[in-house]
DNA sequence: AGGAAACTACACCGAGCAGTGTAATTTCTC
DNA sequence: GAGAAATTACACTGCTCGGTGTAGTTTCCT
């Protein structure tokens, strides 16, 4: 065998088994209404080994969050080009946040983590934060077009947060509320082109 | 006496405390975190007198609900003028949406609907269309202005969804999902201009 | 092979929950 | 002032939950 024996450990199996479970389980049910019991039982464990894993709900639950951020990272940045089209690469811009938007880590991750929020405003705080940073990458893009010359905005932030709404009210926000299945590929490219024209007919 | 022994009977006093007490409650913690025993201690009401006004906490979840969408309302339609700017009457509309996102009542009402809504899937879609129909009026406007030859607009309903989540983007998401505070008018000034000045860039 | 580590079934605890029944007290209405 | 209606305190049912303790079994590692 080529790696020793390290991958098919019983316990890391079980461990494995618990998380995916729970991850089903908060996501369909939410935080309040998932309970210990249930999540043994989809992960096919004893109640006692999950608390052997996580000494608490509580705990389980951060767990998750963390997993799940991890995995929705895989965002490599897109910097300016002074020597491309604005268009174009708006259009990268948009459609790689549409992909990332679409992720299945993402949507589970944004789902929980909202639902969460709603109710306690302390939490809310942190996760805004976090949230906005991944969506620095665009804002410093607009700064960096304006600085070029080639964009007319005073206000990056805010100019970033228009052309993400215009994204985020076709391919988010009906997702996360309200469980829609996500874009298909016609509609996502009518979408960012749509919002990239428009964008671009007031701020070039 | 005007109003003969009408307006201050027990019974009433009663029944709208526990109404309000549950609104707070709900509000705050959503449904499933919600007991009765608490709405019933806020109240300053025996919990038996809550049951003895609503048979089950999903009644009086239904009534509260029922409640808020008839005191969100409050809108009279926007019909087209062929004679008027679209600018101001765009102006117009978007200001409009914006003092009802603002509403007390609507900002209590979304909270809960969504809360429940997004671990609901059959909820969730009743809600959705009560919600589009309110976003009907927009999509009129625009269809008729699309009419009359002064935009240039093929598909009404995805238009008005763009200029909704330019401004949702600013007024209601935030609000909803990050308990964060309304935006004050000069904010609310600019995020319509904006999202209007770039709405007609692109479609007039 | 043998000891350590992990897993399991199961019983249990204390708490909170939605909802009910009742008998006594207060309030309304005429 | 009398009868009806509403409110109250309180006890109670049946259920679910998060979490623990235990004793026996299985799996891992050397």
């Amino acid at each position: 065998m080529p790696t020793p024996t390290r991958p098919t450990r019983l316990t890391d199996l079980k461990r494995a088994a618990i998380l995916e479970a729970a991850i089903d389980e908060f996501r369909s049910a939410g935080y309040e209404a998932t309970s210990m019991d249930r999540i043994a039982a989809r992960a096919e464990v004893s109640k006692r080994t999950v608390y052997n894993h996580f000494p608490s709900k509580e705990v389980l639950f951060i767990e998750i969050m963390h997993q799940l951020w991890e995995a929705s990272r895989e965002g490599e940045e897109l910097v300016y080009r002074p020597d491309l089209p604005l268009r174009d690469q708006l259009l990268e811009l948009v459609g790689h946040k549409m992909r990332l938007l679409h992720g299945e880590a993402f949507v589970s991750l944004a789902r929980v983590a909202i639902a969460a929020a709603i109710h306690s405003p302390e939490r809310a705080q942190a996760m805004v934060a976090r949230m906005n940073e991944r969506e620095e990458g665009l804002t410093v893009w607009l700064r960096a077009a304006a600085a070029d010359g080639r964009l007319k905005i005073d206000d990056p932030v805010f100019a970033a947060h228009q052309l993400q709404g215009l994204v985020k009210t076709f391919a988010f926000w009906p997702q996360i509320t309200l469980g829609q299945p996500p874009l298909r590929p016609r509609e996502r490219k009518r979408v960012a082109e749509s919002a990239v024209d428009m964008f671009l007919a007031w701020y070039a």
